[in-house]
RNA sequence: CGGGACGUAGCACAGCUUGGUAGUGCAUCUGGUUUGGGACCAGAGGGUCACAGGUUCGAAUCCUGCCGUCCCGACCA
């Protein structure tokens, strides 16, 4: 490709919505366009890459025995309806209605409809496994899209789905798409975690994610070197054995005026912070529920949201009315004479002597053992873990770091081919429920993962497989005879190599160019200088900036030679 | 959903307090000089100042509403 050919729209400077690395280096080296918030236009350079992404994507599925297919990103709101999740789903779902007042929404996932394309097509066991995929375009309606590609509100996904008789064969898929996750992470050249994870709206039992690091990731893992790693919603530790040998006390009342906070209450009775017991309180349909951890710790909202079996967004923090109606007082809540549902994280289970609120102003307890003090309660995981907490696995402290999710595994078993009434035949011609499992990687978020880990302060580095051109022969000064020459020559000898190649005899200053085909990010850059008329060229790879003057010849073979290792 | 900031040429921004000819840099086009790390000179095109009302002789500027964008928070009693 002759660069004057090319659509390149490279920006001096970066527009002031973007904020991260790849966000700023997508837009400035013209790969995309916002339209409006989270949806983005792909420009030739942007969509090059993209393509390579799925076709990396497409090979390693492929190679799993997975099978492609193309479904509609329109879906009808009864199959919502039969899998339960019209009403579930919530506003992150963009729903509308055709002219007959028919009702859709724009597919944020596809479990429904692939679970009726199977239920359809397959009747007999002798047809699994089966395991379905496409590449295709997702729509949520985020709160808040941000960080160009990574949270987007149209965004294309791979998503599959596996479909066997019984949960050993789920596991077989479920181990086949894990392997195939981490050979196309692998050929993507991302750093990545696999981490254990909450299950969410998708739903079902088991779940990992592939986290690519890096410090602007929206999710916290949690790791240890034993080899444990979680994401932060999902993360155990062990309990802090705390006071459970102590004696116990007589329960007291004791006045604490205006005192509210953990810390007013740690510092006014001069105690530890977690010495007290927190209460915090979640409504779920109008209802609040009580949740206690220690002074010390943060309560876990996604394991709320388990305890409760609610959906995120149908959980909220009690609200003062709500408080009101039930006689608590804000400040002063405890478990002690309290008509509402307690959940007790278990490291407060066994610890004597806590300090809880009083359920009355100015009021808090001293000296609380749960287990006489306390009549109905459950005792469940409800702590945020941070690192210093301890593994779960071996006992030494935990870590942690951020990542972006760029790819999860979901074991479903029967979800949604028991609410679906997804059958097929066994071998004894019963009607048995399909056991499903499902497997997303965000393919646009990944292209931005690439360059969050690929980059320096001159622009992208792409991996040479992902690269939307492979080489950028970089001519000096086109009108020098010798310098055209050799750059045709070396132009037409290396696409007939195929070699992805670009020819920039654009009439503009050398730093332009070489500024312009950095901040692209292309790996192999060849510079066609004063030196032409001795056969001789500049070469230098993108990623570690070495540059060398060579023959023309030996420059050819090295370039063809890093490509073939490449594929 | 709550809080904050911002909307002026394709991009980055100034002008607004104190109402009176709509500006600067980059990009684009023309001509010339340049050619090894985002050149220089001369000229040109490009704007319903987000939108809608209002105040005023006169509004980018003041008032009201509305739409959009970005950031922060989602949280402890």
């Amino acid at each position: 490709m002759k660069a004057s050919k090319m659509l390149l729209s490279t920006l001096k400077e970066a527009p002031q919505e973007a904020q991260i690395a790849s966000h700023i280096l997508l837009i400035r080296a013209g790969m995309i366009r916002k339209l409006v918030a989270g949806v983005y236009n792909y420009l030739p350079l942007g969509l090059k890459v993209l393509n390579k992404i799925e076709k990396i994507i497409r090979e390693e599925m492929d190679n799993s025995g997975a099978l492609e297919i193309l479904s509609s990103a329109i879906q009808p709101k009864e199959l919502w309806e039969e899998s339960g999740r019209w009403n579930k789903y919530g506003p992150e779902l963009f729903r509308f209605k055709d002219r007959h007042e028919r009702e859709f929404c724009l597919g944020p996932t596809h479990e429904e409809i692939f679970t009726n394309l199977v239920r359809n097509e397959i009747k007999s066991y002798k047809s699994l496994p089966l395991n379905i995929y496409q590449i295709q375009t997702k729509y949520r309606d985020e709160v808040r899209p941000r960080f160009g590609l990574i949270r987007g509100r149209e965004f294309i996904m791979k998503d599959a789905y596996s479909f066997d008789l019984d949960e050993k064969g789920l596991d077989e898929s479920y181990q086949n798409m894990y392997h195939t996750y981490s050979k196309i992470f692998d050929r993507l050249h991302l750093n990545y975690k696999v981490v254990l994870a909450d299950t969410g709206a998708i739903g079902g039992s088991e779940s990992h994610q592939f986290m690519a690091l890096s410090d602007i990731g929206e999710s916290n893992i949690i790791y240890c070197n034993c080899g444990y790693a979680a994401d932060e919603e999902k993360a155990t530790c062990l309990d802090d054995i705390y006071k459970n040998d102590a004696q116990v006390e007589n329960i007291e009342e004791v006045y604490t005026p205006n005192v509210k906070t953990i810390s007013e209450v740690a510092s006014y009775l001069n105690v530890l912070e977690k010495d007290i017991a927190k209460a915090v309180l979640y409504s779920y349909n109008g209802k609040p529920s009580m949740f206690l951890v220690r002074g010390d710790r943060d309560v876990n909202v996604v394991k709320v949201c388990n305890a409760l079996n609610a959906a995120e967004h149908e959980v909220y923090l009690t609200t003062s009315d709500e408080l009101n109606k039930y006689h608590l007082v804000e400040g002063f809540i405890g478990p002690i004479d309290c008509n509402i549902d307690i959940y007790v994280d278990s490291e407060l289970a066994n610890m004597k002597n806590v300090i809880v609120g009083g359920n009355k102003i100015d009021t808090h307890i001293k000296n609380v053992y749960l287990k006489r003090d306390v009549k109905n309660y459950t005792v469940i995981d409800l702590k945020d873990v941070k690192d210093g907490c301890l593994c779960p696995l071996c006992g030494k402290p935990l870590k942690s770091e951020r990542g972006i999710e760029v790819g999860q595994l979901f074991k479903l078993k029967t979800k949604y081919s028991k609410a679906m009434k997804a059958t097929i035949l066994n071998e004894k011609g019963i009607e048995v429920p399909l056991v499903m499992g499902c497997y997303g990687i965000g393919v646009t978020r990944t292209m931005s993962a690439i360059i969050e880990q690929n980059h320096d302060e001159n622009g992208i580095i792409w991996p040479l497989n992902v690269a939307p051109y492979h080489v950028v022969l970089i001519v000096i000064n086109y009108d020098d005879e010798d310098q055209k020459s050799l750059a045709d020559k070396m132009y037409e000898t290396l696409k007939e190599n195929k070699v992805e190649v670009i020819l920039d005899e654009r009439d503009a200053k050398p730093g332009f160019k070489f500024k312009d085909w950095d901040l692209i990010g292309i790996p192999l850059i060849v510079t066609i200088g004063r030196k032409a008329n001795e056969n001789i060229v500049e070469f230098k790879e993108r990623r570690n900036n070495l540059k060398e003057e060579k023959n023309v010849d030996e420059v050819i073979d090295i370039i063809l030679q890093k490509i073939k290792d490449e594929a």
